[in-house]
DNA sequence: GTAAGAAAAATTTTT
DNA sequence: TTTTTCTTAC
């Protein structure tokens, strides 16, 4: 113990050894969070807690192996394996698994990724006869996502008017509808998916309460880490499981809170002491990472924030130079100026590659600093696009195992039954599915008898069915004696896997037979440590818990390269880097434009911009560029209100072109002479306008086609008035119809390249104005005010 | 059932 | 601009 208090300053002491009640821990950047959690749950177990008995939720899987490495370290080895420690997901899972039957469910239930729920979401928007544009996968998902994680099960949603009256009001109304049929669907398949996880374990503990109360009782002690990254769902199950104990520690930093677009709630953060109410708070504002200079300038930032704990975060290293700001012309040359500037870095012998970052707002912003680093022939990574379990090749071969331990898996069922191809297309896949409607059975149960439920094929067809009814059947036979390794081999040779990637001879068609091997080591290296580790052999059905909550930051990076690191901000929390270019800090870029319609958007855009400068050690570059091609099109941009406006100028190093911000923010545009088309849009996308409801057509209650109707698969309760709760979750309504401009329908409008035309209808859609316009020339088109710069023209 | 061509869309993404 | 999704023709 005395051993791990040495290597604490005080604050970080104080709230190591504060165990008596439920203390939050407000972690400033840098200050040794991390540091704090694993000496703390150290501590717990070398003054006698029982590993099994301490619960400590993380938010992914590499943090929690991280800390495991390092409690491992101080108590010895192993130990750390029998904390009850992971992801909220891996835990609440392994909780679910264990307790499946009481809620219904089996205990091999599938767990269902994001592409298989907007696949599932998309069959059920078709088979509703839905217009998909209005009901696209993507914002059906986000709104059930939403739902889940605010505790909204889809019997109370169908049964809330106001919701209800919202989602006619934003032409959705069927969205009750799909949500109870996705759920019914999900139940149907013995699927969750990521939010089910966090749903089902508070339907659980909500519904049995001797099941509660044991899980109350075992966890001695709760701590949790990020907390302000947590969502309602996560928020309820951590207060219940702590209510008997009382003993529940949670760190975070509500200046980092930057994913309530996943439902995030900064307010389990700000409002926790009122949950609490015997809560200790302490306070790490000591900053170990960037230099005075740095912590400054994010100080200056995040105080134009509202809604935070306040706190005084300070660095006590060499004062360090100056946050530089640099402007350039274009998009091009700020990645070359950047890039330059990354080889003056390393030209001086100072830094290397590896310790520089290029961090932006999009992912579509990398390309031309790839461009550029090449031109210079400098190494870099880019950390983005998709995991390694999230390609194709991966998520077929998975499929397959996750059809065989659990037949009903619908998504897994699409998925392979016709990969590779064995002439079932969608004309038998639409009959199978038709039946299984009907039927109210699974898709497996309608090929196993196909007779018995009329399935309408002929007889070619029906053997094709059997032979894969039969190719399932018999792994099914294997997958509980073999390991998961000889049993991965047999899935990819019977299933004829492998004869096809092999076919493919094109360079894709190599790498993904690369994959797939590298599937297989990974999976035989699964089952080596199993072996070392308990002298028993992997299942496949163990592998597949483990990767269905696996995300591509799980996964190892040769850190050791000696590479520039280009990624998006959201990515880089949590890391940190000696030099940081934050790029593109532009007017409607960062923050970007979908987060201005609302001060809580711009709040977090500012967090997330917190969040880029504080990731610097010595050296943080902010850059804008004054003409940005975005979506096809060149734009001129401003300087983002982070500099000009929140950030106290004082403490940058400003560009010689920059306009003091004591001369009008105007003065940033190029195009003030009134030449371009550019000013006028922006002078006039701001300008006030007239009330915008009148513009607004009634909903019609158009008459829909009528839908299939699911039965819920078992009755479950409603949960309690979540306004009951201490803090009221935050189902937002559809946002207000924003602002028009004063055009309504009738207008004549001008439209960039179109020409003119009149307005015929104005929807909202998604929180996007979308207009009907009649063009003199082109006729009928529908438009977002987003991308459209329409002029009005008047009546 | 595939392949080519047209059309439409276009944040962030810890599980 | 690129990327994904939908249509149409073989």
């Amino acid at each position: 113990m005395e051993e791990i208090l040495s290597q604490l300053n005080d604050s970080q002491k104080d709230a190591v050894l504060y165990n008596d009640g439920p203390s939050l821990v407000v972690a400033g950047a840098g200050s040794g969070k991390t540091r704090v959690l694993t000496y703390k749950i150290a501590g717990l177990l070398q003054s006698g807690y029982e590993p099994g008995r301490i619960l400590a939720l993380t938010f992914t899987n590499k943090a929690a192996d991280e800390m495991k490495v390092r409690i491992d370290d101080i108590v010895g080895a192993g130990v750390s394996r029998r904390l009850w420690m992971g992801t909220f997901h891996s835990i609440f899972a392994r909780i679910l698994r264990h307790e499946a039957e009481k809620i219904g469910y089996k205990s091999n239930f599938s767990i269902y990724d994001t592409a298989d729920s907007k696949s599932l979401i998309k069959n059920i928007v078709k088979e509703m006869a839905l217009d998909e544009k209005k009901y696209t996968p993507k914002a059906v998902l986000s709104r059930i996502s939403q739902l889940k994680n605010s505790l909204v099960t889809p019997d109370v949603y169908r049964n809330h008017t106001d919701w209800q009256k919202n989602d006619a009001y934003a032409k959705i109304p069927r969205l009750s509808e799909i949500y109870s049929t996705y759920f019914a669907r999900c139940y149907k398949a013995c699927a969750m998916d990521f939010d089910d996880i966090l749903l089902y374990t508070n339907i659980l503990f909500r519904d049995f309460p001797e099941v509660l109360a044991q899980y109350q009782d075992l966890f001695q002690f709760i701590l949790v880490d990020e907390y302000q990254d947590t969502n309602f769902a996560q928020h309820l199950v951590v207060k219940k499981l702590a209510a008997i104990h009382h003993h529940v520690c949670v760190v975070g930093d509500d200046a980092q809170s930057i994913y309530s677009f996943r439902g995030a709630n900064i307010d389990n953060i700000l409002k926790f002491r009122e949950v609490f109410p015997d809560c200790r708070v302490f306070k790490l504002e000591r900053n170990y990472r960037s230099t005075p200079n740095i912590v400054k300038v994010a100080n200056s930032l995040i105080a134009k924030n509202k809604k935070q704990l306040p706190k005084n975060v300070y660095s006590e290293q060499k004062e360090g130079s100056k946050v530089k700001v640099i402007s350039s012309y274009s998009d091009l040359d700020e990645a070359s100026s950047v890039v330059a500037q990354i080889d003056r870095f390393v030209s001086s012998g100072k830094y290397k590659y590896k310790d520089m970052a290029v961090l932006y707002r999009t992912n579509s912003q990398s390309r031309v600093f790839e461009e550029a680093l090449r031109k210079r022939s400098i190494p870099y990574k880019i950390h983005g696009g998709h995991s390694f379990y999230q390609r194709k090749e991966i998520k077929d071969v998975l499929a397959y195992f996750r059809l065989v331990l659990n037949p009903d898996d619908e998504e897994a069922f699409r998925r392979v039954i016709n990969y590779p191809a064995r002439g079932i297309g969608n004309t038998t896949m639409g009959k199978i599915s038709e039946v299984a409607l009907r039927a109210g059975i699974s898709y497996w149960e309608v090929i196993s008898d196909p007779l018995r439920y009329n399935l309408p094929v002929n007889a070619g067809t029906a053997a094709k069915l059997a032979n894969f009814r039969a190719l399932i059947h018999g792994l099914s036979e294997i997958v509980d004696s073999d390991n998961a390794y000889d049993f991965t081999k047999k899935v990819v040779d019977c299933a004829g896997i492998r004869a096809d990637l092999e076919s493919d001879q094109s360079a894709e068609g190599l790498s993904k037979l690369e994959n797939l091997d590298e599937l297989l080591n990974s999976i035989h290296e699964f089952c080596e440590s199993k072996r070392e580790e308990s002298d028993e052999e992997a299942t496949i059905s163990e592998f597949l818990q483990k990767v269905s909550l696996m995300s591509d930051v799980d996964e190892d990076t040769e850190d050791n390269d000696d590479k520039v690191t280009l990624m998006t901000v959201h990515s880089a929390k949590g890391l940190e880097f000696k030099n940081v270019f934050i790029v593109g800090v532009e007017e409607e870029l960062f923050p970007s434009d979908m987060s201005l319609k609302s001060e809580d958007g711009i709040e977090e855009e500012r967090r997330l911009f917190y969040v880029a400068i504080t990731r610097a050690e010595e050296n943080c570059v902010i850059s804008y560029a004054k003409l940005r091609f975005r979506n096809g099109v060149t734009n001129s941009t401003l300087p983002s209100r982070f500099i000009t406006k929140d950030i106290d100028e004082k403490l940058l190093d400003l560009p010689e072109d920059y306009m003091s911000r004591s001369t009008s923010s105007r003065n940033f545009s190029l195009w003030d002479d009134g030449e371009s088309s550019y000013s006028s849009y922006r002078s006039g996308r701001n300008a006030v306008s007239k009330p915008w409801s009148r513009s607004i057509r009634e909903a019609d209650p158009e008459p829909m086609p009528r839908s299939t109707t699911y039965v819920a698969p078992r009755n479950l309760k409603p949960l309690p008035k979540v306004s009951a709760e201490v803090f009221a979750p935050s189902v937002s309504v559809p946002e207000p119809m924003p602002n028009t401009d004063g055009i309504e329908v009738g207008c004549w409008v001008e439209h960039e390249r179109f020409g003119r035309g009149t307005v015929l209808e104005i929807e909202n859609v998604g929180g996007d104005v979308k207009f009907t316009i009649n063009f003199q020339n082109l006729g009928e088109k529908k438009i977002l005010q987003k991308y459209a710069h329409l002029k009005n023209l008047g009546k």
